[in-house]
DNA sequence: CAGAGTTCTGCGGGTTCCCGCAGGTCCTTT
DNA sequence: AAAGGACCTGCGGGAACCCGCAGAACTCTG
């Protein structure tokens, strides 16, 4: 147990430096503390090291953390990764337990505990080989799977799709469904994201019918301001979607 | 000169902890300094304490930069304020050109630059006047500016509409144009955005011609891509947005 | 197996979008 | 004054979208 190795990954130097203190503090079993300044670094240096304990960020710049922990946990599945970020968007928790292996030992606290339950969430994972999650990102998995305005994986994806620009007709070659099925999936989007919502006044089916809203465009935005999309969720996808199209 | 004071305005507490160090190592002239922890805060401080140096981040959770800078300008336009963020999203250098002053210093420097370039900058901005603009972010302004794929401050304003999810119809109404004219725009953006770009296939003119995207989805998301829009713009233009609904 | 629930699919319409064509109003340039 | 450019506007058509209706196919339960 005394040569014990993180890896910090994190490209901001003042909270990688906060960490690598915060790291030797709670771990004094802890030999050698390496250090990654973004998500491609990181995932070279847990394969040249053979990390088998990790504490990193989401949201980098060079590739963040969800592809990285994807990477690495494709080559060593029994890796520790303690995810450590700034939001507890919808997004990010709904991508990382996406990528999650069976069995993996994980955590996902946020950089606004305290330091107390930083070192508890180290210790826990890292010795106990016990999954942390904070509160606030517990809840958020609640509000997720429970279908309170929750979307199951398929409409997701195809939520996906639209915030990419994708016609009805080329999200129904891309997922194997007939045209129909997909606008299906799309009226489904839309009454869960409550997206027929017009200025509160007057009801009355007069001629001023006012069709304010583009539902498609603003699906995506609406999603985005509930922190169900952001900037990551759209550059991963935005990849998979050039992968797809060369194939096409 | 001895009672200069200083407000910091910075959710991250290491950053906030990092900036005061370097505000008084910089500005030994500095008497009291005080912090706030979200651009609400921000704005409460800068007027009981009628602060006329800020340094303060874009992108916070209560209140962003952007809307704090703005309100404080209006009551003293003649406050010194130094933007330091961590990106520099078109959209972040886009709204801060767009509010500050005739006249007033201001500043935008990285999180990422040196120390000595931080100090030389709060020296610059606090003591001589004068604005001081980071290279990379002074870049960005060189390209939004020039025509290069470059936006007028109105089709920036439509490129936003229908990324609220608004129709052409309702922009029209909203910016006083006709329909026709709202898709005039629409047309430039597309193509500014580069938004036709299919499969690089064979472009023969075949039946199978694929109208992959929706150029008005397609056009927010490579927007978003680009930088040109971000969360806090969106955030923002939802708020006014309601706004203009409630008055309809 | 019957029946209820959920999902997939086609049809058809009304509406909105995308955009070429053409005429109009304001400039600036020579 | 004439010629050119930049912008706004109406017309019209083909395509894509939004969505109600209704029949298949699949599951789940008793």
């Amino acid at each position: 147990m005394m040569d014990m190795e993180v890896l910090i990954v994190e490209d901001d130097p003042l909270h990688r430096s906060y960490l690598r203190e915060q790291v030797s503090a709670a771990l004094p079993e802890c030999g050698t503390i390496h250090e990654a300044e973004n998500g491609l670094q990181g995932e070279t240096l847990a394969r040249t090291h053979r990390s088998m304990h990790i504490v990193m960020d989401l949201q980098m710049n060079a590739r963040n953390g969800i592809e990285a922990a994807r990477t690495i946990w494709r080559e060593r599945p029994d890796t520790c990764i303690l995810f450590w970020s700034s939001y507890a968007d919808e997004a990010y928790v709904r991508g990382v337990s996406r990528i999650v292996p069976n069995g993996a030992a994980y955590g996902y606290v946020l950089k606004s505990t305290s330091e107390e339950r930083l070192k508890l969430a180290l210790r826990s994972i890292f010795i106990e080989n016990q999954c942390v999650i904070d509160n606030e990102v517990r809840g958020m998995q609640q509000r997720s799977f429970a279908q309170a305005s929750g979307f199951s994986d398929s409409e997701y994806e195809i939520l996906m799709d639209i915030a990419l620009g994708l016609t009805d007709r080329a999200i129904a070659d891309r997922r194997n469904l007939s045209l129909r099925s997909v606008q299906n999936r799309l009226q489904q989007i839309y009454s869960k994201l409550d997206v027929h919502q017009t200025n509160p006044s007057a009801r009355e089916p007069s001629a001023r019918e006012d069709a304010v809203f583009n539902l498609r465009a603003r699906a995506v935005t609406v999603a985005m301001l509930r922190k169900l999309l952001n900037y990551g969720a759209l550059e991963k996808a935005e990849a998979e979607l050039r992968h797809w199209l060369r194939k096409q």
